[in-house]
DNA sequence: ACATTAATGTTTACACTGCTTACATTAAAT
DNA sequence: ATTTAATGTAAGCAGTGTAAACATTAATGT
């Protein structure tokens, strides 16, 4: 029997590691425990992932490409809408896959530009929201579209951020019990009326 | 001679790890080479820093009070003013300790209310802002305060996280060439103008 | 003053990590 | 069919977190 050669060990590893990651936080991810959970020799990963940080990249593009999909399938016929929709959906991805979004915000892959891969999808996720800003905002001037991207992914990347630091998870997205640490009832209560006035301001 | 017993090893312990964390970041901070690069036994650390969480949270509480430090320093009569600059000097602070600023804010240490000085000197941050939001703002509510710090919080935080992505840096701030990827000129050219602009509409 | 104790430092040791080098096996190309 | 490139393994180095046993000194109670 051949079973020396796996196969397609890469896409078997990249899978594990993703689930690895979301599981016990990229931190806990390490090459080693990978190829014992993929059962492989502990250094059969590194046919495929000359570094960890590679590795890194690799689980991170997939999460850009997850969060590409998530925001970008609703298909209304109301920018407005769909715009509200990219939004609760980026939250509910960072609130849901918070390891993943640590790998992907963080500073474990400092250079995008390293990876085409990675680069190419956290690019492909921008461009969509750009697409959608385009088309609910009424100045098209490319560069102030721009700007009213950074605006929005800041905010809303700054958003994920601070619920997570204050431990709180707006009831639409997650059924727990929580106990805010701070009063920000307006968006544990109702995330899409409080992203409504929010894209009002851009 | 009596050398045996340092004295105040976890004074310099302490202010070792912070430039050692500016220096390689936190991540190639570890208590091996803190106790290395303090001249102490490998595992002299351990009788101050429990674990290595331990010691990243103070880490981190000293950048937090520095970051608190930068922000108050501003003693205009203008509420507004002294907005504007505590934005500036936050902006600043993240662009040039990002190191420490990933520490903080990253996921190195998970629950500051483990560490009450880690937890006290966050909060004590935080609570300035609120001061200068109540300072600035007509409506004196304390939950619509709240809510607007949420959003200058987590919009500034989210821009300065973006600006390292694109490796974009204010020219107010940083005298050195850059070329942005994306087209941020507005933030770029003018900070303070920006941030003038962004508090207006809370 | 002196003995006891607590605090603080060192040594040693273990299990884990990233990564390199040398080697083994097999699929693909000529 | 033979060569070659791809892909697997084994062994080993240097660095890590952390615990346990031991050494030295400062603090404390009598």
């Amino acid at each position: 029997m051949s079973s020396y050669h796996h196969g397609n060990l890469k896409t078997e590893l990249l899978s594990c590691a993703y689930k690895m990651c979301e599981r016990d936080g990229y931190t806990k991810l390490s090459i080693r425990s990978l190829a014992k959970e993929s059962n492989v020799s502990q250094t059969a990963p590194y046919r495929h992932f000359k570094t960890k940080e590679d590795l890194y990249a690799e689980v991170a593009a997939e999460g850009f490409n997850r969060l590409y999909k998530a925001m970008s399938k609703s298909k209304y016929k109301s920018p407005k809408k769909n715009l509200i929709s990219a939004g609760r959906e980026y939250i509910s991805f960072g609130l849901k896959n918070s390891n993943t979004y640590d790998l992907m915000f963080g500073t474990a892959v400092p250079d995008f530009t390293k990876y085409p891969n990675l680069f190419i999808s956290a690019n492909k996720t921008y461009l969509h929201l750009r697409t959608e800003v385009t088309a609910y905002s009424k100045d098209k001037d490319l560069s102030s579209i721009e700007e009213k991207c950074i605006d929005i992914w800041a905010k809303i990347h700054g958003l994920v951020g601070l619920l997570r630091k204050l431990q709180v998870v707006p009831k639409q997205l997650l059924e727990m019990p929580d106990t805010p640490i701070m009063p920000i009832n307006a968006i544990n209560n109702n995330l899409d009326a409080y992203l409504e006035k929010f894209i009002k301001n851009i």
